[in-house]
DNA sequence: CATTAAATTAAATTTTTTCTTAACAAATCT
DNA sequence: AGATTTGTTAAGAAAAAATTTAATTTAATG
């Protein structure tokens, strides 16, 4: 009986298989910043239920600090969870696999402070333009590059209020009603 | 008169504003994983109707070459455009200076490439693990992962599908039906 | 409460990325 | 067409980031 060599050749299979998978989601999490360690780390992790630290180096062949760093990292975008288990010193997690979740929680966490960040930025910028604009003292050159750079700030506005909306919708879940997630093509 | 002085006390103030404004885009524009310096080249181009890349060198002190590539990179995300100028050597350039264009070119950009190379790695790794289920001399254990990744695999399609829909409805804009770009607040 | 095991922080090394100087290619102007 | 200016590519230097080993802290067990 060749069962144990049939069982190689599956094995082997089902690696190349998840191999595909992990390669590409690392590589579109380079995209976002994330680096490629961090990146092979959740994709690994998303075939599995659990793991632990020294589980992941295993498999990784990682040192115990890049793996705790990186977890972290990866906890700080919730795409990583720490699972609560007593009786047991090692600490084991868990990968987010519902992508939907991933993307909320990166997306609106940037977005929100690129709002912040921005709005704070232009608020301060604002204020300092109004006084140079409101001094008649001051040539009429500089007044009107004031001026202009005033009306560029206030239209850029709109924006970072369309960025809150669009967060807030997507946090709401309203944008679900908008763009549902289940289509026809995956009805199947 | 004090006029000279008070024009020069109103030139600082105005390059502090922009400089709160400089500093807040290319930070945030650092979490999109555009480096620093490309940042800087944007914000600085955003007060700006044009510049050259001696203009810009001059400006934020970097060199040529660096100017040159960080130019062509912020290019290919639609931040930047050439400006067809005949009667001179010196190409210029000009800030995108609608934001709504910059997050439609840069995300969509991204999203649909993640969308494509995920789903492309999908296909192959479902084209193997259907050939693992469907043979029966293979032990069940392995059967059953097997079966598991082509589960945990099919339903991520549901969410990179919902992305393209995304991307389709930003691209024709009718994202802003579900989320308009004027709000009360702005009105004003 | 001491002991042991796991995880985190610190310091140092390695790797990767970015930037600059120098040489080259392209294109405009006389 | 030749000369000159601009932009790009190549190679080397500098800076930044990531990774590893070693040391410390934290926490669970006997």
């Amino acid at each position: 009986m060749d069962k144990p060599s049939q069982d190689e050749r599956a094995r082997e299979k089902l690696d190349n298989a998840e191999g595909y998978v992990i390669e590409a989601i690392s590589e579109t999490m380079d995209l976002y910043g994330v680096t490629p360690a961090a990146g092979k780390i959740y994709a690994t992790m998303y075939f599995k239920d659990q793991m632990n630290l020294d589980e992941m180096r295993e498999e990784l062949s990682m040192s115990k600090p890049s793996m705790s760093t990186n977890v972290r990292k990866l906890q700080q975008i919730e795409m990583v969870k720490k699972k609560f288990q007593r009786g047991t010193r090692k600490h084991t997690y868990t990968a987010e696999k519902n992508f939907f979740h991933s993307f909320m929680a990166y997306f609106c966490q940037m977005w929100e402070r690129e709002v912040k960040m921005n709005l704070q930025a232009i608020h301060k910028a604002e204020k300092e333009l109004s006084e140079i604009i409101e001094d008649s003292s001051v040539s009429e050159s500089i007044r009107n590059k004031a001026g202009e750079d005033y009306h560029l700030l206030d239209q850029s506005k709109v924006y970072y209020h369309w960025l809150e909306k669009l967060v807030e919708s997507i946090r709401s879940e309203e944008i679900f009603e908008f763009l549902p997630k289940e289509t026809e093509e995956n009805k199947s």
